[in-house]
DNA sequence: CTTAGCACTCTCTGATCGAGAGTGCTAATT
DNA sequence: AATTAGCACTCTCGATCAGAGAGTGCTAAG
């Protein structure tokens, strides 16, 4: 049932863009004479009824009812995404604003991740997901140990791409800040780049305490390589709570559910990993027969970072009714300056 | 307006319990003969709604409307919390399957907070909040400077208790790793468990690369120094998505954009800060107010970790007619067990 | 002090009705 | 053949209303 340009007229495709707008701002059905009044159509109500007609046989439009106005249907959100959407870009002030916020005073990815979940937030007015970025080839860069307490020990992990683990470690005995450090370059030198794979492969050491830490840095790199993804940082709930889509109060059905389901947030990343390369954006409209709980939401997710090095994920959800080119392109924006960021600062 | 313990007689104290105990599981205002027929009082609905109508004259309840039942107020809930609560602790069986999560394979804060958000957000049924565990007093623990590309080295700066920051450095020329480590093991000599105070009363050094990553340091040290909290952690959005307090459609006036305003937050959690030592649970009932957005709600707080070392918040906030009982002991139980974790862990 | 009994009040539900919105169709027009 | 004016038709929405039911407050008796 998948329509193409081709199948719509041009006046078919302004009606229904024309559709489309007017209900995101209402949320409510549109009528043929709201369209011809508040848009200066030169054409009268009827022929736009008639072009509706078709439209709703096509099933890009429906009625609520007998004598309601028209709603685009799911698959009309998907065609007017496909061929009729045109990004807005972003007001060219608002696009400086937001890169020197970036790049003041250089921070780091602590403070850039929960910035660009803000920005977001703001530029779609929808809830936006922004995950850490992630390496999906995790190889060691650099340990450190460091004594704290007795034989206490917090190690940290720095991995290639820059992901860093910490772990407290006791020891069996009482060690040296020097000996430690010792130790800690040993492993700089002989782990330096290595996958998991490859230290897992290395003779066994005799001494029981390089063991026991070599036994550390693999489970931390195990763990870091079962992540999806990284931490998630999400913003703009206020936006979304008191839209009709998100307040439905049907209890298990909630949108929001999906945002504390981690896994099947990441179901819904793995897809868009696995179909896109880092500059896709991609539009997911009302769940896609397989997330019930989005119903009637949309999310629009891309990747940014760098391929098969350091990368997460970025995106928003909102209402199926939403403005997709203010909201595809401020997701753009984002994700590349991200991206950015994150080639300016790559560890490796 | 206080009324203590004494004001009433012990039937008054057991219908005041009950009417919060059926509301609160019930949201609908309780009657007279409920309270008789569920809770097999040997007593006469008449002679419970002659109890009733001093309860309202003393303001601890209301009604709706007239031929209502009764509803709590936010002064009988409070009434409720400081002298009738009583906590139910978990189930002995429950207690050990949380605890063994917590100990299971010695992982560190960024495993223990989100688990302890999960577990309190399922004990309470409502939303939990748990902020990342800061230190009051700032100190230099170790520092790592890890060349990556080029001139650009990764500094990890330790702090004592154990907070870690990361930055990028872009150094003026190209360092060895050698050099870089031998830097750093000078400013771990040097600074070891130096406060910011003490770091900015130290002579420059001429070197103008000592002074440039001096310089970084104390940034980061500044940053955390600001911070009121750590990260802040959420889970349980959907326990109170559909409970009407929460659901309530009118724009500005939700619970949850508390939750996104790092300002206000930051003035809850002060306020508890200053109030409690650790041990004690604050609870804030319907805004108390100061907060518009908690009219409905009712917030659980207490401090976790060691005073004046390493602490952080954590607490619930849920609807105001919530169970008391079970949420307290489960704030508690929680807070402890991460008191227990730190404190086992502290990085001195 | 407690309780049975009763009148009273207020909400809630469902039914009814008219107004209004918006369509679909038909026949006339370009 | 496409467009349009006109009109009948359908359905929703809001207001109004009545009856049922819930729950109370009061009174008078135990």
């Amino acid at each position: 049932m998948k329509r193409n340009m081709t199948d719509l007229t041009s006046r078919q495709k302004i009606i229904l863009s024309l559709i489309v707008h007017e209900h995101t701002r209402t949320a409510q059905p549109v009528a043929s004479k709201t369209l011809i009044e508040d848009y200066g159509l030169q054409i009268s109500s009827a022929t736009v009824r008639n072009e509706m007609n078709t439209l709703t046989e096509l099933g890009l439009i429906r009625q609520p009812h007998t004598s309601a106005g028209r709603v685009p249907t799911e698959e009309g959100y998907r065609f007017f995404v496909s061929n009729l959407v045109q990004q807005t870009a972003l007001p060219i002030a608002t696009r400086n604003t937001i890169t020197h916020q970036f790049y003041q005073s250089r921070r780091g990815l602590d403070h850039w991740l929960p910035l660009a979940a803000s920005v977001l937030a703001n530029q779609s007015q929808a809830v936006s997901l922004v995950t850490a970025p992630h390496s999906e080839k995790i190889a060691f860069k650099h340990i450190e140990l460091i004594s704290t307490r007795g034989s206490q020990v917090l190690m940290v992990l720095v991995l290639v791409g820059g992901e860093i683990r910490q772990q407290i470690l006791a020891l069996d005995e009482v060690y040296s800040q020097e000996s430690l450090s010792r130790m800690a370059n040993q492993f700089n030198q002989d782990l330096e780049n290595k996958s998991v794979r490859q230290i897992e492969a290395l003779e066994a050491s005799a001494d029981p305490l390089t063991q026991q830490i070599q036994a550390a840095i693999l489970d931390q790199m195990h763990l870091t390589e079962e992540l999806v993804t990284g931490e998630l940082f999400l913003d703009g709930l206020s936006n979304v709570l008191s839209t009709p889509e998100f307040a439905s109060t049907n209890q298990d059905h909630s949108p929001l559910r999906l945002l504390e389901e981690r896994p099947m947030l990441n179901d819904l990343f793995s897809r868009t990993v696995l179909t896109e390369d880092i500059g896709g954006v991609q539009v997911l409209i009302g769940g896609e027969g397989t997330w019930q709980d989005l119903r009637d939401c949309a999310v629009i997710l891309t990747r940014y970072g760098i391929q098969d090095q350091l990368s997460g994920m970025l995106g928003i959800l909102g209402p199926m009714r939403m403005s997709y080119g203010n909201a595809i392109s401020a997701v753009h924006f984002v994700a590349d300056l991200l991206s950015d960021l994150i080639t300016d600062t790559l560890i490796d």
